[in-house]
DNA sequence: TTTT
DNA sequence: TTTT
């Protein structure tokens, strides 16, 4: 039963992120985030950016909802997941996104400010890394 | 252009690699990894294990044909791209893949030779990464 | 102040985990893996292994210490960190070390098993990733 | 012979590189990077920040020493490794480093060219990842 | 469907 | 000080 499941991306946000609540009032939010390729020599493919869907629950849902716009630069930390659904005409298909552990910002301040449209105070906004434990390996000493 | 995109998987293989090759010769290895979940508190999704497509190429597909058998369990570092392809319906589909940059074998030598049809000496075996790259950052100390 | 501090090693126990308790009670055990190198071409360096020091608190501690035995095949993941401290001769010294998010056992369980002193039971050993947060990025669904 | 050997850190350029070349004319650079430590709760410690030095070799090592000046932010890609040394005094150190893979900056372009004293051309600056080998991995499709 |  |  040994398991790993490690992704990290760095790119752009493509669209301000979507926060729901499940039936329990759980928040989770939606964001894509486009990851731009490298140009390797050789490739004919001149395919651009990958855009991958990441979920994030609860504090960390919030958080990018508060403090994530459309275009600011950010590191995502999380797993791998496959989810199925069924299509309208009731074909069934799977789709992978990325559960996120982890968000962390890494536009300057003041572009993460001004993207931001509700005004919020972002003083100290990267001296966070969203996680939602932040007791974790925690030292007593 | 800022990116970085990153995947770290420790799973079993699935099913024997598929090897084909480019109209220009190139290798090119498909592999399957179940990797487990997580049995996390709370949550009522009794999925156990999330299953996930891995594309080699050159010396790491010639590497997984040669060496990898099903149930072997294995790590793999890559990066995640997403493909475009026509159903035969005529639909778009886009399917997330995990392009190899290198994969290392977990199995004890014993399972990974058993495992293995054609009787390859495998003594070795494990004192390599497959890496195409085996002189990235090296040293000349 | 934007920082992401991320390391993972796969290798081997050098020596059984040594148990402490802080003043306070909190579990904390050190562990030395040793990680092959890869041999590099061109390089002359002949070294074999590197031995880093990791140090597990809480329930990742009481894990290591339970489960854990000289010679096991192991993934840490984990942050660096420096530590400074004094020799007995008053000169300040720093190590580098990593503190344990979570660690999962890679050796078949007969040999986690039969490395065991104490017989415990560990027929659903590597069932767990032991990480002191389960619940993180837990799914509702 | 199992191993895997990987470190990602996000920090900031705590000195200009200095660069170096072998008695061969290899290139190789000297990097000191600050992480900033997450304030946990309970800690105690109020160590603000890690640092630790980099390793990077050819063209990494040109790459750093021609377009990273103090105080910018970058994430490092590599592996730990150990270095003894010998002191002026005669006894045995041992020091742990991360020897680079790839180098990216974070910084905006900006702040990299302004921080840059001679003047390079920056306009194309962070379309690249700094990585010797841009086709591992590589696709002919 | 896409970001800089 | 070191593991397979």
């Amino acid at each position: 039963m040994s398991r790993f499941n490690k992704v990290i991306l760095v790119g752009r946000l493509v669209k301000d992120p979507e926060l729901r609540y499940t039936a329990d009032g759980v928040p989770v939010a939606s964001l894509t985030i486009a990851v731009n390729r490298i140009n390797r020599k050789n490739s004919t493919d001149q395919t651009n950016a990958d855009f991958f869907n990441i979920v994030a629950w609860r504090s960390t849902a919030e958080f990018a909802s508060n403090f994530m716009r459309k275009g600011i630069l950010f590191l995502v930390e999380g797993r791998l997941q496959n989810r199925s659904y069924e299509t309208k005409e009731g074909s069934k298909r799977t789709v992978t996104e990325i559960i996120a552990d982890s968000i962390q910002l890494l536009s300057p301040k003041q572009e993460n400010a001004q993207k931001s449209e509700v005004g919020e105070d972002t003083t100290e906004l990267d001296d966070f890394i969203f996680d939602e434990d932040f007791s974790k390996g925690d030292s007593p000493f």
